[in-house]
This record gives C-alpha cells, structure tokens and sequence, in this order.
DNA sequence: TTGCAGGGGTCAA
DNA sequence: TTGACCCCTGCA
C-alpha cells in the first residue's frame, strides 16, 4: 500500500494528517459493521466519527477532494499515526486485493463486498475487545454500547480533550462549542477493571448476569494476560481454545476477539445474523452454529474473517443486496 | 400502565 | 441438548 501523509495544523491549532492513496476506507462502514463499541458519529455530519482507542481520541472523516479520496485523522500528528495509528486502522493491507479475492470465491460474496466497499477490520486492544464481547452476548448494541461507557467513565483514565479539538468538533458538526462533550475516557486497564467486585460492575453497567464473567476474566486477565504471539502461530482451533479459557467466553466471542483484535483473520463468528445469512444463502435450510462454523471455515479458508464481515454487515443494513443472487454460490 | 417476547451467547447439568 | 441467566426495549 502506497499511502500519502500530510500533516498540518487546522485553524483551531489542531494537529491532523489528510491520507491518501487509501481507497478502501469508508467510516461508516468500518464503524457500523458490529466490530467496535466506542466510536460514534459527531451529530449532524455524515461522515465523521470520533472514538477512543488506548487512550486516545481521534476524529475521523473521508471525503473526495480534486478527485481523490482523502481520509482525515483529527488530533494526531505524523509520529502519532504512523507509530500507532495506521496499524490500528490496517492501512499496510490491501483491501482492494481481499475484495477481489472474495469476490471470485462467489457471488453471494461478491454482493456483499460490493455493498460494504470500504470496510476494514481494526487491530483492537485484545483486553478491551475480550471484556466487550463478554458484554455482547444475548444483547443488543445500543445496550451494548452504555454498558461499555459507563464501565469505562467509572473505572478508565480521564481523557480531556484539548480546546482546540472542541472548537474542530464544533465547527466542522455547526454546534455550539458548549454542547461538545470535551471529556472521554479510556478503556480500563486489567488492573483497574479487576479491582470491581461483579456487584461493584453490575451496580455500574447493569450488565445482568456477564457482571460475573466480566470480574472472573479481568482478574483471570491480570494474572495472565493473552499471549497474542501464541495465539497469532497456533491453530485456530488453539487460538479458540487460548481464549475460552477466560470465563464467558463461548465460540461466539472468542472468534470475535480473535479475528476484532487484529489477531487472526481465519476465524468466523457466527451469531443469529450470520448463521441467518449463511442458512438463507448457502444453506436454504436450519442449521446449527457448529454446523455453520464448519462449512465456513472449509468454504472461506484464510478470508473467513472479511468474508464474515461482508456478509454480516449486507445482510444486517440490507439483506436486499443477495435478493437477486440465488443459486449462484459455487 | 402492564405484561410479554426477544435480543449480535455462555454455562452447567 | 436444554434451560436458566440479567436487563432493556418494543409492542400490544
């Protein structure tokens, strides 16, 4: 990938860097695929979304500019970026290449990609991807989303963002700076989270009956971390197994962390909204999550992972794209 | 206002 | 393989 970085100062004084060279890149696909909890769009834009990421806060937005995609990356500088930023992101990756890969594999798959242009998988920070995806379960993503934010204002590090970065926000959504929340807060730490008892979590969040599995894993956590070098080398079977050690974590989640943490792409969670994909275009019939899991991973080898989010995020947004594919899997 | 079903699973029997 | 689990939301 060939990407170009300019970095500049907005009129604000905020440090920012305009990317291109970078087709593959569409916020509201990245964002909005099911893959990350604690990035949102800045209201009244269309294509700006402002999250947290290790601690830190980034506005993103893209748009054409003399003909060319430009990505912006608001409050970081070049160093930031390249030293952070850019993996987080998985610009190295050439989605252009996966895409076309997929396409080729079948027509369904083809549908999807085209409707989900833009979408990369995020190198996530595992701890925060495990503890998240805990939380997923048998939930929903509005809910999903509170229980994250409220665990993390009461136990993560106060973020206060610059002035300058306000002002930007302000500006560029056409708010009064007064309502432009300048406070975030990072993600807890292993050792800040295990420090809660599940009654100290669930008076917090209220996330029922994962409060337990949230403490059991913090703690389990703390005391032995993942080791993301082991789980990187071994069989997926062996990576599954690495994290299902952690307590509430099934199938389900632990492909999640696996393939949202930037750790495996050969992984493939199936959930209700997958295995209705898969059970309406492959299938044409009820099938189990196992079952599904293993026609997946024999149909979609290394790619499983793109291909999972493809077709979860057309059949989620709009499960019209495949209408006019039946019959055509191969 | 109330009651009920269902939600992007996991665990234990 | 099945039921219980916590809590919220939408809907009748």
């Amino acid at each position: 990938m060939n990407i170009t970085v300019k970095e500049y100062f907005t009129d604000e004084g905020l440090p920012c860097v305009d990317i291109t060279g970078c087709d593959e890149f569409v916020p509201a696909h990245i964002f909005e695929c099911g893959q990350c909890f604690r990035w949102n769009r800045v209201p009244d834009t269309e294509n700006t979304y402002v999250g947290i990421a290790s601690g830190r806060v980034l506005a993103v937005s893209a748009c054409v500019k003399n003909g060319e995609n430009v990505i912006t990356l608001a409050n970081t500088d070049e160093a930031l970026f390249r030293g952070f930023w850019k993996d987080y992101f998985d610009l190295e990756r050439d989605y252009a290449e996966i895409q076309k890969e997929l396409s080729r594999k079948d027509g369904y798959l083809g549908a999807a990609v085209g409707y989900g242009r833009g979408i990369r998988i995020l190198k996530q920070e595992p701890f925060e991807t495990l503890i998240s995806f805990i939380i997923s379960a048998n939930n929903n993503i509005p809910r999903i989303k509170g229980c994250i934010e409220k665990l993390c204002a009461a136990y993560g590090k106060r973020i206060c963002a610059e002035d300058a970065f306000v002002s930007y926000i302000a500006r560029i959504s056409g708010a009064d700076k007064s309502s432009v929340c300048g406070e975030y807060h990072a993600f807890p730490s292993p050792e800040e989270l295990s420090a809660a008892t599940k009654h100290d979590i669930s008076a917090c969040c209220r996330a029922g009956y994962r409060c337990e599995y949230i403490e059991k894993t913090s703690r389990a956590y703390k005391d032995s971390p993942m080791d993301t070098c082991k789980i990187k080398t071994a069989s997926a079977d062996d990576a599954r197994k690495m994290l299902r050690a952690y307590t509430g974590v099934g199938p389900k989640v632990a492909d999640c962390v696996l393939l949202f943490s930037g750790l495996r792409t050969d992984v493939f969670p199936v959930d209700v909204w997958v295995r209705r994909v898969l059970e309406k275009l492959y299938f044409k019939r009820k099938v189990t999550a196992a079952e599904a899991g293993a026609f997946v991973s024999g149909h979609f080898g290394e790619l499983a992972g793109y291909a999972q989010q493809y077709l979860f995020y057309g059949m989620r947004e709009d499960p019209s794209v495949f209408d006019s594919m039946s019959g055509q899997s191969n």
